[in-house]
Order: C-alpha cells, then structure tokens, then sequence
DNA sequence: TGAGTTGAAATTATAGATAATTCCTGCAAT
DNA sequence: ATTGCAGGAATTATCTATAATTTCAACTCA
C-alpha cells in the first residue's frame, strides 16, 4: 500500500475507519483526539481532520465541543443502507452493462467462487465487493462510486458486527443469476436480480454480554 | 440564523458553499487556505476542516500537497446527479408517502407557486428545494436525505452557472401533478413522475466569455 | 534551447494556549 | 439514607502561532 503519498490525516482515516468497520472500536464509543494522536505519533490537528473524513462517511458523528463517536446503527439503518444500495446500484448496472466485457465478467466469476469457499466473515466480504465492484464500476460515473463505496462500508460495518465470528459457506445463487443474465445481453433482468439480492437481510440470533439471545440483522449480498 | 452554536470551520464550510454553488467563486480556482483564513480572521486549521466538509460534499476536490480546488463539472456529471437525484427521491417519497399529512401537501403547494412567481433563478431555487424537501423529509431515512441535500447542491450549483441572470417564469406542471397523486393516494404514479421530473435537463444557449455562444445544461426539477 | 538550481509561496505538521465540558466531591434538603 | 444541587478539578475540544516540507516558477549556466 502507498502509504507514504498519502497525508498523515488519510493515512489516520483509513486506518480508524478499518478498526470501526470490523467493530475492533465500538459503537457509541469516543474518539479522543489527543488519544488517536499519540497513538499515531502525531500531533492532534491531522486527526481532526481524520476525524471529519469519518464523518462524511457516516462512520463517526460529532457534535461541536462535545467531541467525536462512532456512530450507532440499528435496524432501521440497515433497512436504510440496503434499500439506498439497491436504489443506487442498479442505477450504476444500467450503466455499467454496456461496457461489460467478457473478461470483466469472467474475474466477476472468479470473485463469486472466492465467495463460495470463504470460511470467514472477513474472506467473504471482500470478495463480495470486489464482484459488485467488478460489475459496477464500468458505469464511469464516479460521484456514483464514491457513494456506493460508503455504503459497502457501512454494509460490512452491519455484518462484522452480526457473524463476528461465526461464517457457514454458502453458494451465491444471485451472483450466478446475475452473470447469466449479463453474458445473455439481458440488463433489465440482471438489474432486477441485484435489486432484491442487495435488499435482502440477512438474520441470526447472537449472544449478548448478559447472556441472552437477541436477533442480529446484516446485509448478506 | 445561530452561527455562535457552530464551530468556526462549520460557519467557514458553509459560507465557501454558498460562494461555490452561487458561482462567485469559479470552477477550479484554487482554495489557497492563507486567504481565507486572513479573510475570516482565523487561523488555518479551521479553514482546513472547512475544505474537508467541502470535499464530502463534491463541492472541492484536494489534492494532497498541491491543495484544494473547486470542482469543475460536466454535462456527465450533471446527468450523473440528476440520475442519483431521480433514484433516490422516488426511494425517499415511496417511505414518505404514508406519512404524508394534508396540511405538509398544502405546504408544499404553497412553494410551487412560490416557485411560479419567482422572478430569479435564486428565488426560485430556494422554493424549488422547499418542494422537494417537504414531500420527503417525513421517510424519516436521515442517511438518504442527506445525500439527496448534497445532491441538491451540486443541482443549484448547475443551475445558477447556467441561468447566471436571466429568468423566466414558468409554471410548474409536475409538482402540480405529482401532489394531485399524492393526494389521491397514488403513491407509483407520484413516484414515476417525480423520476421523471427530476431527470429532465433543461438546455441554454449562454455567451461565453469569447464572444461566442454555447449551451449550457441544468437540472431544472 | 534546455537542464539544473535557487528562492518564493503554499501546504502540511507541531506545539502551545484558551475555552468549554464532564466528572467528581461535598453539602444541603427532602 | 437517598436525592438534588453547587463548585472545582481534570479532561477534552478548539484555535493560534510557528516550524518544516513540498511545489512551482524563474533564472543561471552550459
């Protein structure tokens, strides 16, 4: 990773973003700036400015003088995150198919195989992104990337936090599905298939710190 | 308007916005922070976390070490918003619609006359976001509707680089037949309109600053 | 003409000062 | 005894001032 062409603030950024992501820090927790910043060996203006970045994200929230969280979320903003990924990536597929070649859909298979012999939450995840990102990103409208990219984020946020450690392979049907319909020149029904695909929500009971059972919901497409 | 809640980079953000999207500040000059932080009577660290708010919103693009700018844009890129805007506000009105209250659609046909008898783009910006505003704040999706403000902002920034001046007034049929829908309970039809609405793109012959003549586009929904 | 170098200007980072908030402790009142 | 309210210390966020890199352009010299 070229971690030296980026500023010190990105390079902050990037890696609290990670920890918030795969649930290391919790959500509701404080980030303390000057905490961060010894941490990092800096002095507390880049993490500001780290910090900001998170919150464009929808990572972090922060309130004037009262400092910064990560943000919470609930079922009501997985619902959110999946329905703004159909919406959204659908859009960018229409686009996208006409410049779809051969090749592009053949490493889009590759990706859905990784998927299928993943063991881990983490495994599966990016290869999971990297086939909506594969099929996605021929759109070239890249305020529409940068959009979506915020909500894989956030849908990966949703997910380390339900499967923390639990993962059963499963085989993605819907990828498949899609591919089909993209090598047959059918847009109208690849686009459909993503669209329930990414809305579906995925469910599975967790334990709590107290002991108990609750239900724990993630976006599983 | 309570500027002393804000913190100084909030105010600072949002005031460069306003200078952005009204097009006193061009596309691709430099933010050179000295300025603006002599210009204000602060230092630069807040001008800083004010760019970052501009990046996040599409409004400024940065560089590492070479600084920030304001974005340039295209007519891709004003099809590109028009085309999330369409996505996403049919998503936000079909969660709002059950939400929807006589009194909030009488309100909302207030501003489109409000909007009709706008003599400048300006005024008719303002009532044209009042509009759309009202129909889908109550989705209560406070993730979607932020997205669709920033959205709006890079739709007002086309708009006054296109009608810098010259307005003429012109009534507004598809609000009219978006809240007849809605107040008939047609939830689909209000939604294909509003689709529809959103992604038409207005069309001007401007003079440029040779003398000569070209088009320029702009959402105008 | 063109490559290399120097110097000014701008961005990025550091350290320190200020102001606000939180948290704890003690006292009073129910 | 417990709740509620001050007051003050400690913590934290915000801003200013200053220093260190980096970039860009102009200028010199081959």
């Amino acid at each position: 990773m070229a971690t030296t062409e980026d500023t010190i603030a990105v390079r902050i950024s990037k890696e609290l973003a990670d920890r918030i992501i795969s649930g290391v820090i919790e959500p509701g927790s404080r980030l303390r700036q000057d905490h961060v910043a010894e941490e990092f060996g800096t002095s507390h203006v880049p993490v500001r400015e780290a910090f900001r970045r998170l919150e464009a994200q929808g990572l972090a929230i922060s309130e004037p003088r009262r400092g910064v969280r990560v943000a919470a979320f609930d079922l009501g903003e997985v619902r959110e995150v999946a329905e703004m990924r159909a919406a959204l990536e659908v859009l960018a597929l229409r686009h996208a198919a006409p410049h779809l070649t051969p090749a592009i859909l053949d490493r889009a298979e590759e990706a859905t195989k990784a998927g299928d012999k993943s063991r881990d939450v983490r495994s599966w995840e990016e290869a999971n992104r990297t086939f909506h990102r594969l099929i996605l990103t021929p759109c070239n409208m890249p305020r529409l990337l940068s959009t979506i990219d915020d909500l894989h984020a956030a849908s990966a946020r949703f997910l380390f936090a339900a499967w923390r450690s639990e993962w059963e392979t499963r085989t993605d049907q819907d990828h498949r599905a899609i591919l089909s319909a993209l090598r047959q020149g059918n847009t109208e029904s690849a686009a459909a298939t993503l669209g329930r695909h990414v809305q579906w929500i995925g469910q599975k009971p967790v334990k709590t710190a107290s002991g108990r059972t609750r239900d724990a919901f993630a976006i599983v497409g």
